[in-house]
DNA sequence: CTGAAAGCGCTTACAG
DNA sequence: CTGAAAGCGCTTACAG
């Protein structure tokens, strides 16, 4: 059991010129055999004697030998772990995607690497992420974030797999897996809209913020307008608060009876900026998020529309061994999964204050 | 532009034989500089003529290069990574910590290669994601689950430094960065006490299941019994609804006038469980967590402790830059961050419905 | 079933 | 400032 067997005799960590690093010939000269058996054995091929076999694990475990991953994968030219480039996982629903995927690719045996970027204001960062992975010489990419775009992807989608996941691709050359943001925003858009609301704010992210809310804004608002509804878009970003002060003083105002948020987010903002202004939901105004994989919002009620996150991990994994097993280029695919509306007691009908 | 300069002229990827790997070698080729040249320019050193680093620069751009980490790792015998081990990111105390230190490594410059690991039976799974990491021969370990235990670490903690985020260490050897979950318990406790309960309930959390909710609520209990308060304690996990169903039904038979959790998202739990019951919160029974992450846990007006994330991703890294620039085996250092008191609506006084 | 040898793509003294 | 050469710790045909 102990590690420090210490072959060299210079005690503990403190020996300067003799690392700690055990190699496979550490290994093969305990186990009196030769380094290409004790590569075999470590692989788990089957070409060795019972007896090699257990030797050289003895002399392993009795040394704390851990195989060094760079030199055997350099060796072998090939990676089997997969890159993962995350957005900033503050978000929820990131947050949930991370762990879904981690989860989806160890049922799928596949190992994941993952490095988180942060949004700054070039994708710098963003690029550095990318190119590290790239640098570890992972087997395949999986991109969540929509801070790299689809131009730095290219160089290397001819080298590796790539799948774009949560975020539809604009480019045809990569994969995607995503969320169908269309048939959110539109599912959300009628519900409200079969409530009976005639004037509806919608807070709107910008494009280049984040696409998917980018999407669900505008299909909102497609919607309603197909259903005669009267729409007042109210940017977000725009001033301190977001947007969100400017869609409450409409609500105050009474001009209008309702106010869909790109995001639960977003949502719960605007119900905190309500009960300041001592606004009452649903009764003077009804609000609307997206997501739905906030903790508690069934407590609080909201009204959200459930991404299949899950889903999506478990797609995005299968989409990545099928690519892993296939030769580069084969057909590309976009998929878009759909999730559900989450009925709340964030919406009911109009108020009859409604007009000015 | 092109990335298919393709100097072999076997077109795009498909040629079998000659993988996309791109090596310095190429660069140099197309430079008209040797190898080593490239290395150097590659490496950011300073020896190298203005001439040759713009030359390599623009041949590895217009190739599509990037430098193989592995080879460089493997070759330098040293990676400036370190490796995050974390939990199951499905807990949102662990997403935010997981958010937070990558930005922290960033800030430090320091890059973050992570692997999570869900809990399993034997601690299986979280065995092999370490050895994966030390595979990788990272050059630190910031360990963010309890699902690897200090017996584990120990083998490597002569090799590099390990720290153990979020969590207290039981062993001499190994540095950690915690929470103070006894400040966090007496605190709640205290608050409890002072609302004037004199009969709680605690769910308590086994100590192999997450050490830090079993010592909240122990130190919950201790603090309560030392103010003369009865405590009832229920073990979480044992029914099917993890004793969230035990304390309920002790709240509804009037038998305590408050239900202390080890956590917000149990607390939750109780909160639907309490509702579906027809009780009310703080009218006939009050409510406490732990944590103070969630979203909207001010909407909801949750009574909980927040845990000082931030910090403890800061302090985290900034005793592993320390360690990494110092001589391993230095002093062992274990910090302990208080957080703070988040008081809320779900705790008022005892109901005066109180006796049974 | 087992070994000696070449090679993976880089870095790094060592001589120019 | 620049190159040729050795070596990092493994894997993998190739001969036994």
């Amino acid at each position: 059991m102990s590690v420090e067997d210490d072959p060299a005799g210079d005690g503990d960590a403190a020996a300067p010129d003799a690392p700690s690093s055990l190699t496979m010939e550490d290994v093969a000269a305990a186990a009196g055999v030769s380094r290409t058996s004790v590569s075999r054995v470590m692989l788990g091929q089957k070409k060795v004697s019972e007896d090699t076999r257990r030797r050289v694990f003895a002399a392993a475990d009795r040394l704390g030998y851990v195989p060094n991953v760079l030199a055997s994968e350099l060796a072998s030219r090939g990676t089997s772990t997969i890159g993962l480039l995350l957005r900033d996982a503050a978000n929820p629903a990131y947050g949930l995607l991370f762990t879904q995927l981690q989860e989806a690719a160890h049922a799928a045996d596949l190992t994941l690497v993952s490095m988180t970027v942060t949004a700054d204001n070039r994708g710098q960062r963003q690029v550095a992420g990318l190119h590290r992975l790239m640098g570890m010489r992972v087997g395949g990419l999986i991109v969540a974030t929509g801070g790299v775009t689809s131009e730095q992807l290219e160089p290397f989608c001819s080298r590796i797999p790539i799948i774009r996941a949560g975020r539809p691709e604009t480019t045809e050359h990569i994969h995607a897996v995503s969320y169908d943001e269309v048939h959110a925003g539109r599912t959300l858009a009628e519900h409200v809209a079969d409530a009976g609301h005639r004037d509806v704010a919608i807070v709107v992210t910008a494009e280049g913020d984040s696409y998917p809310e980018f999407v669900r804004g505008t299909t909102m608002a497609a919607t309603l307008a197909g259903r005669g509804v009267r729409i007042i878009p109210v940017p977000v970003g725009a001033g301190p608060r977001g947007g969100v002060d400017e869609a409450v003083a409409l609500a105050t105002e009474g001009r209008v009876s309702a106010i869909m948020c790109p995001s639960d987010l977003r949502q719960l903002e605007v119900l905190r900026s309500l009960a300041a202004a001592g606004v009452s939901v649903p009764g003077d105004v009804s609000v609307t998020g997206c997501d739905g994989v906030l903790h508690g919002a069934d407590l609080l009620g909201l009204t959200t529309y459930r991404i299949p996150v899950e889903q999506l991990a478990v797609r995005t994994v299968a989409r990545m061994a099928e690519l892993l097993a296939a030769r580069p280029g084969a057909g590309v695919v976009a998929e878009r999964l759909p999730g559900v509306l989450v009925p709340g007691r964030t919406v009911g009908p109009p108020s009859s204050r409604k007009e000015p």
